[in-house]
DNA sequence: ACTGTCATATATCTAGCCGTAATATATCGA
DNA sequence: TCGATATATTACGGCTAGATATATGACAGT
């Protein structure tokens, strides 16, 4: 699956400019399982565009460039279907942790337990990302398929975390500390 | 961290050619959190020789190309580990199952049912090869390093795997019938 | 109060990294 | 004879990171 399918899936849900699409994968229900670049996502919607599978209408903004809002077509929907009718391909992990963590005996202790805390504090705001979309966001995430993936990253992302302070039990105090 | 330190990394436990890299890669210990493809890997180990972090040493073997086996070197070392002494980046995780699941109203049953099939098999089949690693190949993976990170893939696939299981039933049933 | 810097909001483009997949060749097992 | 295994190479295209442009509001420093 590409750019172009992940765009229109998103356009799909919601209409969006180019950066409220980034946003959505960033920060959205989406930022937990997909990545995507300005560098792909303004040309994508520019072909897509010309294809027909999306309209345009400007806003005009004061002060700020237009806003290009993007709308998937009924030609776009059928093409979204298209790219979707595929076995997806298998999920992609890469872990830059995983991999220092695997050759710690060329790290020092400093440099091993900032990894550590990092990585605990990314999967700390992973979690909490989720859990905001589905608690505080009343009503946004309540169809089968949000519930789905929402309940899958929790879980993955928990276990992880789990097995990190089991791990490491100093993390726990330090939460402590911090949370104070 | 780039491609380059990758090699150097895994070339600091073992040496290897350029398609034992990527079996390494691809199958061993590194499986479940790295990714590199021959267009890589081949051009890193050429221009890491060529500024002597690795020496070259061809086997001749009669029927199939040389086989050019690269060890690292002191410098190598020395590279790596400043390729390893920065904070590691956020790991990436990519699942184009996740983003079909999420539209799954996109998607008539069967298609469902078959992306849930794959995405078990595939995770599965990860779990495996960790366990493999663990226990049958005694003694290759005792160091710390190694058990931390079979450990961490090991529980958050397992997560996975039981949250899959536990929202889609007939996945066990089906399972029980495969073993038969 | 003035000033500078940073963050937000928006779009675009480029350089370079990386993956996909084709190509080449030889052996071995089915 | 067909496919898998073992090995290396490379062209093409996709994607990322990051710079560039512009305006406004927030906040810290002097």
């Amino acid at each position: 699956m590409n750019i172009r399918t992940l765009c229109l899936g998103v356009l799909s849900i919601k209409e969006a400019s180019g950066y409220e699409l980034k946003k959505e994968i960033e920060d959205g229900m989406f930022s937990h399982f997909i990545e995507a670049s300005y560098g792909s996502i303004y040309p994508a919607l520019t072909q897509l565009n010309a294809e027909g599978l999306l309209t345009v209408r400007a806003e005009e903004q004061s002060g700020r460039p237009d806003k290009k809002v993007y709308a998937i077509t009924e030609t776009g929907r059928a093409a979204l279907a298209k790219g979707l009718a595929v076995v997806p391909a298998k999920d992609k992990f890469k872990s830059e942790f995983l991999f220092e963590m695997l050759l710690q005996h060329l790290l020092s202790k400093e440099q091993q337990d900032l990894a550590i805390s990092k990585q605990h504090a990314d999967l700390s705001e992973d979690l909490e990302r989720i859990d905001y979309h589905r608690n505080e966001k009343g009503g946004e995430c309540k169809d089968p398929g949000s519930r789905f993936v929402m309940g899958y990253g929790e879980c993955v992302l928990r276990a992880a975390l789990n097995y990190l302070e089991a791990q490491c039990p100093w993390l726990k105090k330090q939460n402590l500390k911090a949370a104070e």
